[in-house]
Formats: C-alpha cells, structure tokens, sequence
DNA sequence: GGTAATTAAGACCTTTTTAGTCCTCTTTTC
DNA sequence: GAAAAGAGGACTAAAAAGGTCTTAATTACC
C-alpha cells in the first residue's frame, strides 16, 4: 500500500523542473543534487515522463528537460501513472475476473471508492500547486472544493 | 500502489466468519473453499489475526475460528493493518527523517491528506457492512455521511 | 569536422517483498 | 489414546523494487 521510490521520485523531479519556468531546460544533474536523488535513477525516470509527453528533452551540451506543458496543466496523478501504471487499490480491479463473486461483491465496492478518493485528489492537485507556499496547499487540499470551479483544475479531473 | 493478496485474504477471511456468527466455531477449511484462498496460507493470516485480537481459534476436534468481537465493532482499516502494518501512503509518513525538506514540504501534505481518505473509509466501514446487499454497502459508502452519528462506526473512526 | 557535453535505450544486477508450502508440535475432544 | 484441529517455524520460488553500467545518439561550439 505505498507508492513506489519511483514514482516519488518522478514527483519530486516534475516539481523540480515546474518551479524552474517552462522555457528553461534543467539537467539531470541539478534535479538530482536538489531532491537527493540517483542520477542514473532519475535519468530512467525522466525517459518515462518524456515517452508519456509530461516532460520534454533536450539532447547535447545545453540540453535537458523541461516540463512539455505548463505546470498549472498536469496533474500528480499523471506523473504518478506515467511511472506506476494505472493506480489500482487492488488486482480485483484490474482484472475483475480475480473476484469470483463477481454479481454483489460489496469488497470491490468499497475498494473501487477508496481507490476513486485517491485519484480525485490526486487527480485534481498539479504540480503548479505544489510549488506554492505551504500554507496555500493544505487550505486547497483540506477545503474541499475540489469539485467546483472551472481552471485548469476542474479540466484536469473530468479525464480521471 | 496495492494492498497485498494477505490483506486482501484477511479482509475476506474475517468477512466470511461475520457471515456465521459470533458463536459458532467455523473450520479454516471450510473458508478457504469458500472463498478460494489456499489453505496454509489463509492459516497463517488467522493466526496474525488471532495475536491481533480480531478472531479466537479453538484448536482440537471442533475446533476453528470465530470472530472475537460482533462483525460491527471490526472495521476493514483494522483487519487490513494487523496483517499489512500501518497503512502508510508514501515512506515519508513513516519515518518523516526521508523527506529533506522538513520544514514545508507540499508533497508530504498531498500525501497526507491521501493517506487520511483511505483510512476515512476504511476505518468506518465494518465487517458487519460487508456482509449486508450490496444495494445498502453502496448506499452508505458513497452517501458520504461517514463524520455523523453515534454507532459503533463513529465510534471506531476514533481511533484513526 | 572534431570534440565535449548531454540525454536515450536497454541490458544487467542486487536486495527485499510477496505469496506461498511444508513439517513438526501442541491442544482439545471423543 | 487416537484423531482432528490450530500454532509455529523454516523454507522456497517468483516477482518487484531500486538501482547501476555500457553503449549509443544528439547537439553546440571551436
């Protein structure tokens, strides 16, 4: 029941690179002093997020990464999936033939809603967020209202 | 980003007793078909769940095991933590020395708050919950009433 | 065009966890 | 005391986690 070092550390990367600026390309030297990550590590990491079009990279002296979008547009949830796969709170609900009683399986309910809590937040937090002040996070995270409102927030929940 | 097949077992196991009754001693045999768990290994979750105080075993010629408490007063969250430890989202919520930004980590908050949402639920559903139709565990889990009321349920959110 | 700096890709490795099994011992009932 | 349970410990195979290493492929600059 934890997410994997990976997928912390793809996290801990993005919002590395989205506090930078989306212009400026970032080696993956830099991120890794930053967020005390490996660097062959992170460089694996960073491959995954560029395949799933989260972050861009640029080859060569001068190169790097830099996020593919702005900040403010991708969610944790996304980062998370681009490294971890599909986030299931059990293989019930990956391969829902794993559950032999499958007409009124009240587990897979209750599963399928613990699972749903953990997307919706985190499929509604982006790494804009992350960047900011401590203090502005927790009120967002705690307040509630994570439903309403039209920003690029609620955009990014309708794809969960 | 999984719980273990142990802890789904245990939830399972535990559940299948509620099914019977409080009294009645029930044979690990006779769960383990109904609920197609390997044996030996459905024994060796009962018996953390015996050390956990959640289910009594009577050894001997009709022996077996019984829940040690109405299925009421065992929420899921219980079960799955004296098989799983304590559910931690992310390493940083168990030994906070993993996280160098100490003073004002966002992530550590974002995972925080995903880590109480699964305990919110999981901590106020119970055993006895599972094992009603399907139509009513639906009901109560998405109703999102899960702060109020006096019952046992409250009583066990408590504790998270 | 050469060279140094940078990521890409994939093979490889080590340790830990998962998911069990098996065997022997103890307890309990008949 | 025999038979039928669970208790407990040792053991194992397979998978996942958490990385490393090597060899490209690009690119900028001289």
């Amino acid at each position: 029941m934890q997410i994997t070092r990976a997928g912390e550390y793809a996290i801990m990367g993005a919002t590395c690179l989205a506090r930078r600026g989306l212009g400026k390309a970032v080696m993956i030297h830099e991120v890794c002093k930053e967020e005390h990550i490996p660097r062959s590590f992170l460089a694996k990491i960073f491959q995954a997020l560029t395949k799933a079009g989260i972050v861009r990279s640029q080859r060569g002296i001068r190169g790097g990464f830099t996020l593919a979008r702005p900040s403010a547009e991708i969610t944790v949830l996304e980062v998370l999936e681009a490294i971890e796969g599909k986030l299931a709170f059990d293989r019930r609900l990956q391969e829902p033939a794993s559950c032999h009683d499958t007409h009124a399986c009240t587990l897979c309910d209750l599963f399928t809603e613990a699972q749903h809590r953990v997307r919706e937040i985190m499929g509604s937090t982006t790494l804009a967020d992350l960047t900011r002040p401590k203090a502005e996070v927790m009120k967002r995270i705690q307040g509630g209202n994570l439903h309403n409102g039209n920003g690029p927030r609620a955009r990014a929940l309708q794809t969960i």
